[in-house]
DNA sequence: TTCCATGCAAACACTTTGCACCGTG
DNA sequence: CACGGTGCAAAGTGTTTGCATGGAA
């Protein structure tokens, strides 16, 4: 799986490198991780590898279509991997949960989009903030 | 009116003071706009205004229910008066155009994340980035 | 006359860039 | 051995904070 990854990036005119490679992985096995996250995780398996590199490494991957990011919080994007089924996020403004949904679920809403405005929706990048129901019974009661 | 913001900030402790309803007003009077463009639109009425200070008011009124905000880009967040009705955008990836559409558009998902999720979406701060007609059409003539 | 609000400058969080060296293909 | 990748440090953005002063109520 390693060649084939190398064989994408090559199509691209990219190289595989081992930073490159430990922070898909690190992507894949995070699940969400804005890039602070992703380096300290690579940093477990090789010590020095820089920020910069990680930043440079996610913009790649993005580009070919190995991972995505989206915006769970106001301040950093969070990555994650694209062999996960297309989905799009919940983040409870409280309790900051965040639950994944199947992109299925906003396929109407993605229709009348299409319909009505001519508009493509991506997504996989799509964010819904609110109140989750724990957070509403609490405050509710 | 003037008078009935006064209130509306005196009931939370806050007071009325000149930046603050130059604050509101540039909002509203922009439609959508990020504290640097705030920043700037106050400018022109009143030369002296600090950054923080904006940022400031806009926290104040968007906690009073006055102005909302949305992430139109990856970058600064847009800020716009709730006087218009509940809205949420499409950003076009391509050309960066925006267009509000009405909350109605999106019952349907509403509907189904608080039925199967428990999930209260907060329409108004939701942003669905994609492709628009015209910028789809280039892309594949 | 009491506190909230402001200006200013410094600190912050996150990200990007320039440059010399390194290593993949 | 050419050219893309990396580390490092410095510079950018966008936003927040501490503190002394100012002004609304």
């Amino acid at each position: 799986m390693t060649d084939d990854l190398r064989r994408r990036l090559a199509g691209s005119g990219y190289r595989l490198t081992p930073q490159r490679e430990l922070v898909l992985r690190a992507v894949e096995s995070l699940g969400h991780a804005t890039p602070d996250e992703v380096l300290a995780e690579v940093r477990q398996h090789s010590s020095a590898v820089n920020v910069s590199t990680v930043y440079r490494n996610l913009e790649v991957l993005e580009e070919l279509g190995l991972v995505r990011h989206a915006h769970l919080s106001d301040r950093a994007p969070t990555y994650h991997s694209v062999t996960d089924h297309e989905h799009f996020h919940l983040v409870c403004r409280t309790c900051r949960r965040v639950v994944s949904v199947g992109a299925e679920v906003a396929s109407v809403l993605t229709g009348r989009l299409a319909d009505e405005h001519g508009f493509t929706a991506d997504i996989g990048h799509l964010t819904v903030f609110g109140t989750c129901a724990e957070c509403a019974r609490e405050e509710n009661p």
